[in-house]
DNA sequence: CCGACAGCCCAACATT
DNA sequence: AATGTTGGGCTG
């Protein structure tokens, strides 16, 4: 720390297994920090490449120091060292599949306060003032904490960071301080590119690509998009037991390996191949040469699915060898889940569109024929969405064969991924609740599990689930709806009498844009946003805003600035309501009846 | 130097 | 009041 002039207070850490060393000017202080860093083969920081190393090597020319002196190298947007490798932990869990794929959706926002408090379960310190008004003492935990955080990232649970980090860096070809950095497109061109090299391809420029394969012949569904996509099957509503999901294993790089699909060998050159056609396409592939791309990730899906992935359960190897596997085979999954998608984004640098539609149609005559296939060995279809099907089950014989007709006549690897006692549907697709054999509860799409709902609606939405979880047969559904039929009438009393506090009221929405930058219209949050502002409170792209409804004003107010007495009960009343009713639905059990909503809502003006 | 893809649901907002 | 659009959050 730097002694100074200005501040007070005694310097006691509260830790023995640290102290503080003072320095009596800054350039001390960054010499003894450079010497520091010099020693070490990896520095962590959270946002250093636009802060932390910045700001030293800035201070350090000011005091005087020659660029010799200090360890770090400025890039445009990164900052590097001379000696050793700079990973910038905010970049690394910034990158969408990471977040999504590699630690499930755990972590919100990406601040290091938000990803230790998921990780870890430890957050920042809270400070009494701002930093430059700390005490020595206060300041100097407050650091402390922060490093901590940051290595622990790496640390936690066998140094699954650092493992994962090393087997992306092995899989895409990049040093470990450019795949950190680089989204999931960046590490397929990677990996594509040095493929090129070893085989003695001339690397295509984009707009090469671009030109002599064109675009699509699909329409996609949502308006604003390239092409057709998946495929999602009505569901059929009601309550289905036992209920048997088969997917396929790795859809969409399976169809690149088994269709031989790369940039090259879609809509190829030759006459001969132009009627070895796509379904529900006007595109063909070639019959005469190998696609890199369908060899390089069929060759990762192989690793995965035989290699890594049985591995990863093997129960006869050591801990650490066990979290090896887990970690290749779901940095594989983050690849391949990615190697389909890059094809159809117009800034990757082999941008296809019609490889990427291909793929998506193959998909789509996969799934369709194998319904039409189920049906015709008369196993009833419930359900499917792109590459899974839900089935009845009439009896293990029926599946297998199943089974075997995909292996056969698609060559697509289908396999039982999980059986549920009972399904519940609604006709709304992508939404569904199964119950496992083990009376775990899977619940897919429902708003009662939406993160941005409020906290009591979640609460009452767990007692729903626990009360289904434990429904073994038709019969129980009975009792299970007077517990319901309880729950959601005690859940109303409380809101009518306001025994919610305003914190369990509250939606939590992540503002996607600066607040400034909503010009078409005014969603909620942003209205809320709004009012935060203009009390001083600053809002970014990407903080969650925290807002209640209510009767006055706008109808919303940020949960800092309302009252319990302003809330809109009546709005609140609807929320319940059509939280569960999606569920309710599905089970067949009418609303109204169960609750005696009417007479109920009769209370709440406007409900 | 860099953000993989499409499809679906819901609530609120804007427009007709 | 009916209808289309936007934005967020989700499934796969």
């Amino acid at each position: 720390m730097l002694r100074r002039s200005d501040s007070v207070g005694d310097a006691g850490l509260g830790r023995d297994d640290f102290e503080i060393e003072f320095f009596d000017s800054e350039a001390e202080l960054l010499s003894s920090l450079f010497k520091t860093i010099n020693g070490y083969p990896f520095v962590l920081t959270f946002n250093g490449d636009d802060f932390d190393l910045r700001y030293l090597f800035n201070r350090a020319l000011k005091l005087g120091f020659t660029r010799e002196q200090i360890p770090i190298e400025l890039g445009r947007e990164s900052a590097g060292l001379k000696y050793g490798v700079h990973i910038d932990l905010y970049k690394f869990f910034f990158n969408r599949s990471i977040q999504v794929y590699a630690f499930g959706n755990k972590y919100r926002e990406v601040t290091l306060d938000s990803i230790s408090e998921a990780l870890l379960d430890t957050g920042k310190l809270e400070i009494s003032a701002s930093v430059s008004r700390l005490s020595y003492s206060e300041l100097a935990s407050y650091c402390l904490q922060d490093s901590e955080l940051v290595q622990n990232l790496t640390r936690f649970d066998g140094e699954v960071v650092m493992k994962l980090i090393t087997a992306l860096s092995r899989i895409s070809y990049l040093p470990i301080e450019d795949m950190t950095r680089q989204g999931v497109s960046g590490w397929i061109r990677s990996m594509m590119f040095k493929e090129h090299r070893d085989r003695g391809y001339i690397i295509p420029r984009s707009e090469e690509v671009r030109n002599s394969k064109g675009s699509t012949s699909t329409t996609a569904i949502i308006k604003g998009k390239k092409y057709k996509g998946g495929m999602v099957v009505d569901p059929v509503p009601g309550v289905h037991f036992n209920v048997a999901v088969l997917d396929f294993a790795s859809l969409y790089p399976s169809i690149m390996k088994t269709w031989n699909l790369g940039y090259e060998t879609i809509l190829c050159p030759h006459p001969e191949c132009r009627k070895n056609r796509v379904p529900d396409t006007d595109h063909w592939v070639c019959t005469q040469r190998k696609a890199m791309e369908s060899q390089l990730i069929g060759s990762l899906r192989d690793l995965r699915i035989k290699w890594y992935k049985p591995r990863s359960k093997d129960r006869g190897l050591s801990a650490n060898m066990l979290s090896w596997y887990q970690v290749v085979q779901s940095a594989l999954k983050v690849v391949l889940n990615a190697s389909y998608g890059v094809f159809g984004a117009d800034r990757f640098s082999l941008y296809c569109p019609p490889l990427a539609e291909s793929v998506a149609a193959v998909g789509r005559y996969s799934i369709s024929n194998t319904i039409n296939e189920a049906k015709r060995l008369g196993i009833e279809v419930f359900y499917g969405d792109t590459d899974s099907i839900f089935l009845g089950t009439p009896s293990i014989g029926k599946l297998e064969e199943l089974i075997q007709w995909s292996k056969t006549k698609l060559s697509m690897e289908l396999e039982v991924d999980k059986s549920y006692r009972y399904v519940a549907l609604s006709s709304r697709k992508k939404n569904y609740l199964g119950v496992q054999d083990d009376n775990r509860v899977d619940i897919k799409g429902l708003t009662g599990k939406k993160r941005h709902i409020p906290e009591f609606l979640k609460m009452t939405f767990a007692s729903l689930v626990s009360i289904l979880g434990q429904v073994k047969s038709p019969s129980d559904f009975s009792e299970a709806r007077g517990r319901i039929s309880d729950l959601v009438k005690d859940s109303y009393a409380k809101l009518k009498s306001r025994k919610y506090s305003l914190d369990e009221l509250a939606f939590n929405m992540m503002i996607g844009k600066a607040v400034g930058g909503y010009t078409k219209n005014t969603p909620q949050h942003v209205k809320a946003a709004q009012q935060l502002t203009k009390t001083g409170t600053e809002i970014k792209a990407g903080d969650l805003v925290s807002f209640v409804k209510v009767v006055t004003g706008t109808g919303v107010k940020p949960v800092k600035l309302a009252s319990l007495q302003e809330i809109d009960v009546g709005k609140y009343a609807e929320y319940i309501r059509s939280t569960f009713e999606q569920v309710l639905d599905a089970l067949e059990i009418d609303y109204e009846e169960l609750t005696g909503a009417k007479k109920l809502e009769a209370f709440f003006p406007g409900a």
